[in-house]
DNA sequence: ATACTTGCAAATGATTTGCCAGTGT
DNA sequence: ACACTGGCAAATCATTTGCAAGTAT
């Protein structure tokens, strides 16, 4: 979770295709960072490190190494939605943009073309091609903005 | 810096009219709550908490204190660029919402009005009201996109 | 006078790193 | 074999909290 630009996107839809990629790349495939990926391919939500180490019974340091790992690797990607720890997903398996609500906490899941309009009229007035997917679009949700 | 949702922004234009402001909320005006607008007042851009304890020679935790009061208060909020730490300006000084590239780290600020076109697409198609001055629109700059 | 504020130190939460024993290739 | 990986403990970074002494009203 280093500050530095991303690696471009790996996307794999299996774990098998996953574990390939990785091997190609000359890395190891120990029984934790195996056991990470089938964790991630096994949801279709982002996941907390904490969350993965629980689950898979191993050590919060080594979840963060390998996620570190395979998002240097383009595998894994991460998203801040409110004031939250950072929560994991693969790249090519939740490529979704988040909204959320800072009132109500309602965190509503975009597919990934959802977005283009507003990117295209960011890119429009202001030349940059923006990603949602790092941090979520925080604002108010349509049953807040009532109430 | 709290999860919160946000108390209403008190907007002020000068280091008296917030000096009054709190005041008449009943708030105490200590010498360094004092310098801390001013530092506020002083600068045109987000500042950082190390930033501000190390120019007025105060503790951090005094500084995180008073910052969380106004912001409280709605006199203050912060934001995230990149994976930074949050820094902190005046609501009313500072409305200003950014577009950071991943690639270069290049920040462009923008005047309150200038991302209406984007808020209003996001509303249109989601019913939410977008705010963009928590989190900046991270993506990649004209100049890195020609690169 | 009293309740709120401060500085200092220690606690917290998220993440990172050092080290040495263990394992994948 | 050898370089890479895991667990554990300790370090780090940003932020928060406890406490006794100081200050604004």
């Amino acid at each position: 979770m280093t500050g530095s630009p991303h690696a471009p996107p790996l996307a794999c839809r299996t774990l098998a295709e996953a574990v390939a990629a990785l091997r190609q790349r000359g890395l190891r495939l120990s029984t934790s960072r195996k056991l990470v990926l089938e964790a991630l391919f096994a949801t279709d939500n982002p996941v907390s490190s904490e969350h993965l180490a629980g689950q898979l019974g191993m050590d919060l340091s080594t979840v963060y190494r390998n996620l570190e790992e395979f998002e240097r690797q383009g595998l894994v990607r991460h998203v801040h939605l409110g004031h939250s720890p950072g929560l994991y997903a693969l790249t090519g398996h939740a490529d979704r943009e988040y909204l959320y609500c800072e009132q109500c906490g309602a965190i509503k899941a975009l597919e990934p073309h959802e977005l283009d309009t507003v990117r295209d009229t960011v890119h429009e007035r202001f030349g940059y091609r923006a990603r949602f997917t790092h941090f979520a679009i925080v604002g108010t949700c349509p049953e807040c903005l009532r109430g």
